[in-house]
DNA sequence: AAATAAGTACACAGACCTGTGCACTTAGGC
DNA sequence: GCCTAAGTGCACAGGTCTGTGTACTTATTT
């Protein structure tokens, strides 16, 4: 799995630590200083791998834009699995919100960049529901895809205020709630299927 | 309804100059320098009224946490009516997301005080919800309350990501079929009573 | 008229920030 | 051995930021 490990090249190491950091404490409190000290790197060897910290904010933001790969599961399945990776994903303690409306948040409205790649990265989620949604023969997908859009980024800024998983548990249940409105069938995959689900 | 209009204190001078920029630019993007020339006073005015710019932070999150006076309409009303009110705000060119999860974001994990009160924030509105959901009589009122209190995030975070006001219609569609699913009915109060809501 | 409070003008300390310049060292490939 | 590429160390320019100190002016009240 690990095909080429040994060796992270400089830049690779750069962008590493910048995410880390960027990611944890923020954009602007982080200095490029402190990204280089943390490597171990003189401020300068940073420079001559980017021209200026904002390319390194937008190399960090562009490298957190992983598209989802497919997937052979069955598509409600996928659907609901994204918000069991959430809650997995909030209990872990380095989780700090959305990369894409945190940078939008701390650069504010005149960082036309930022702004950019988050609204491609929201609607690439978007259209990753959409198709899902499609699959299943859902009528209106475009618009229950941005329902569901909303319930990820909902339970995803009230974690980041709360520190609380369950967040991700109230958006499946409501995301449940929603699908079986539009038709869809939720069956077996969770730990046990619901054999009544009407008490 | 304008009891005592005419002499704003110097101190509710500041804090709607600091809340306007705090919030349209940023908190880290202001310094007291710009909002004291901003109403044209000394900075060191400024700091006789505030002890700190973390005080002056404070105090802005606090003058924005606003209780939602109680209203004698339905309660069903009410909680849709937020949808609407939402819609409306994020058509206003001066909207720029939730302040208290922007503070969040651009403050860091560290700042503590800056939490507590977002905190509070987000607890207070879900416990608005709950209430009304109580009067409606609905079984899992918390529950119900948090999956409406993150469709208002979610649209939130989508629309200052993506400046569209139609989140706000998404977040609506998906809160009214949480409704429905809890037993409630949606009758009335819209501009034409729903003579059939099943086409 | 005198005293008290509030605001002003302005300089300054100390910190941090981005970005550059320059001479030096190290490591590999030919 | 030599040359090139990459990285180092360090100083520095020029800017911004928070917060303070100090002496002066205005306004109100008594």
């Amino acid at each position: 799995m690990a095909s080429l490990p040994a060796k992270p090249s400089m830049k690779e190491r750069i962008l590493d630590t910048a995410d880390r950091l960027f990611y944890l404490k923020g954009i602007r409190a982080i200095g490029v200083d402190t990204i280089a000290a943390e490597i171990g790197i003189s401020k300068r060897t940073l420079y001559n791998h980017f021209p200026s910290k904002d390319a390194l904010i937008s190399a960090y933001l562009q490298r957190r834009f992983v598209q989802p790969k497919p997937s052979d599961k069955p598509p409600a399945e996928q659907i609901l699995g994204t918000f069991d990776s959430l809650e997995r994903r909030f209990s872990h303690k380095d989780f700090r919100g959305c990369p894409f409306v945190n940078a939008v948040a701390e650069m504010g409205a005149d960082a036309k960049p930022v702004r950019k790649i988050a609204i491609a990265f929201k609607e690439s989620r978007r259209l990753w529901f959409r198709d899902l949604l499609m699959q299943l023969g859902v009528t209106d997908a475009e618009g229950l895809a941005t329902q569901l859009a909303l319930l990820v980024d909902g339970s995803i800024a009230q974690d980041l205020v709360r520190d609380d998983p369950a967040m991700a548990r109230a958006a499946k249940q409501a995301a449940k709630v929603l699908l079986a409105n539009a038709g869809i069938r939720i069956d077996g995959p969770g730990p046990l299927s619901t054999q009544g689900n009407k008490k």
